[in-house]
RNA sequence: GCUCCCAUCGUCUACUGGCUAGGACACCGCUCUUUCACAGCGGAAAAGCGGGAUCGAUACCCGCUGGGAGUACCA
């Protein structure tokens, strides 16, 4: 396979959407599959959308990931500089270039005077009113005015902004590796604006200009770049690059969980779900929003749940690591139409990543998070802690979430579960039991398993008599693992404190209640 | 409005010009477990509609419908 260079070029203007994880998981596979490179380039050529911090925020992410970017701003490279902002006076250079090949004309149309226009043809009726080849002559522009008033015009500082002279009358077809060939006729195309008047180049310009430069080999981004590709190919040509024009890829989008259209941030917030990996501060609440990360989600779930969203592999495996994913990955196997945002799936997902990791590798995760709860516990009982609930946890929070009862007296208990199952005439019964186990010299799982069991035989009692006692004194909830090993790890002296204290709490329930 | 893209279970999808249209998530039931979960087993669940070409179409072509994107001195 030929090697590839791809890059994933986000624009800084908020948090990096989950979308845009996707495409930079696509690109990062090929480049790795082949050996190729992949590249990372802030696209920061608006100012007026330009977000602090979001550029540090996009580097988090992908690091996050595990997409580390082989070249980049921070990340070296020979194609720099990364960052489009300081590549202004390339992107003039070439702007003049294309003009000078009589590719591409100086603009002295104002804004207002564009709105205006549009106003005036909608009012008309005309409801696609563009600045092309058909109406070129009628603006102002230097193939309308004389060579004497652009001169004029030029000397006396008057903005302007350079736009891409699109032919008359020719079909340009593209070929893209996802859709095959796509035909778009040029006179349905405007004549883009490639330099604009603050000097910047559009996305248009500054992207070819720098995939050129940065000698790209194919372009995998989402489908709403498609219709305007034919003016990226119109370009290529315009510059004579088309021999090294890269091959084009465009991804289906993601679509909202329900309802229409395509996923955005406001679903996070409405659902409940995060659409973004890391969480978002923004200025306001409104603005802000949580993440995968936050949430609990393994980054490898989350790779392996996007990969997924527009792509399989064509067999029925679905586990799949990134290293299995980059030898699996294939452009023709990309998927054409937009595919649902699964949370349900994402869940699956991350529970089997929790489940097939082991404990050893669970732990410093685990800890750090129990650590913030302000458990100090010694790694042989979070172990076997671990072991004991992660096929039991969806996300990582629910460890302490679901388990805190495995370092502190239960904070809630089962109230219901509580009236229905204790008999406060059991209770001296059940204080037998408990310095039974209590006389236990350290015992395991299954010497609290004999101890309980032989205590029920003795008396004549079922497990439904015994266990559900047990456990909701021990833990609060009728949930969880084992209850013989629950309280093996606990501890018969931690066991026998709990029982007898939940005695009397039980009573008090029953007594409320009655 | 105009341009472009898309169309298999509720969702993500597989396969194929001829098969009971396969898998996964979610859902329902059973087993395991006197908890929860995991796991196993089973169930319900799909080719949008109409035309063609073909001996035969979910598959190829056309139209319709539906969905999506673009249409900025945003990317």
């Amino acid at each position: 396979m030929t090697k590839v260079r791809v890059r994933f070029a986000p624009s800084p203007t908020g948090a990096l959407h989950i979308g845009g994880v996707r495409t930079a998981l696509y690109n990062y596979l090929l480049a790795r599959q082949t050996g190729g490179q992949f590249i990372l380039r802030i696209e920061d050529t608006d100012q007026t959308r330009y977000v602090p911090g979001a550029e540090d925020y996009i580097k988090e992410a992908l690091e996050w990931c595990g997409l580390q970017p082989d070249e980049g701003p921070g990340y070296g490279g020979g194609y720099g500089p990364y960052r489009q902002s300081e590549r202004k006076a390339l992107y003039q250079k070439y702007a003049q270039e294309l003009v000078g090949k009589g590719e591409a004309y100086y603009a002295f149309d104002t804004s207002d005077e564009l709105n205006a226009r549009r106003e005036a043809e909608k009012e008309a009726g005309n409801h696609s009113f563009r600045y092309g080849s058909a109406n070129r002559a009628s603006m102002r522009n230097s193939e309308s005015l004389s060579e004497a008033e652009v001169a004029d015009l030029l000397a006396n500082k008057t903005p302007y902004t350079i736009r891409l002279k699109v032919p008359q009358d020719e079909i340009i077809t593209i070929h893209d590796q996802v859709r095959g060939e796509v035909q778009f006729q040029s006179n349905e195309l405007d004549d883009k604006i490639l330099l604009k008047t603050d000097g910047m180049p559009t996305y248009h310009l500054a992207n070819i200009v720098d995939d050129h430069l940065m000698e790209i080999t194919h372009v995998i981004r989402g489908e709403e770049w498609l219709p305007s590709t034919a003016h990226h190919v119109l370009l290529y040509r315009a510059f004579g690059w088309e021999d090294t024009m890269p091959n084009f890829a465009h991804l289906p989008l993601i679509l909202k969980p329900t309802g229409k259209g395509k996923l955005s941030k406001r679903d996070g917030a409405k659902l409940g779900i995060p659409v973004f990996p890391l969480k978002w501060d923004g200025e306001t609440p409104e603005d802000s929003f949580t993440g995968f990360r936050e949430f609990g989600f393994d980054p490898r779930a989350v790779l392996n749940f996007l990969a997924f969203l527009g792509w399989n592999p064509g067999t029925e495996q679905e586990m799949f690591s990134l290293e299995e994913l980059i030898s699996a990955f294939s452009i023709e196997k990309i998927g054409k139409a937009g595919a649902r945002f699964d949370f349900d799936k994402a869940k699956w997902f991350n529970q089997q990543y929790i489940i097939n990791t082991p404990n050893e590798d669970l732990l410093p995760t685990v800890k750090a998070l129990l650590a913030e709860k302000g458990v100090d516990q010694d790694d042989e009982f979070l172990l076997t802690f671990i072991g004991l609930m992660k096929e039991r946890v969806v996300f990582y929070g629910e460890f302490w979430d679901n388990g805190s009862y495995f370092f502190e007296t239960p904070s809630s208990l089962d109230e219901k579960n509580i009236r229905k199952k204790w008999k406060p005439e059991k209770q001296p019964l059940f204080e037998d039991l408990r310095d039974q186990l209590a006389a236990l010299n350290a015992p395991d799982e299954a010497a609290v398993e004999g101890c309980v069991k032989a205590f029920m035989e003795a008396n004549e009692l079922g497990f439904g008599a015994v266990l559900p006692i047990l456990r909701l004194g021990v833990a609060g909830t009728m949930k969880g693992p084992s209850i013989f090993a629950v309280m093996a790890l606990l501890g018969m002296e931690t066991v026998a404190e709990r029982l007898t204290n939940s005695f009397t709490t039980f009573n008090a329930i029953k007594t409320a209640n009655a």
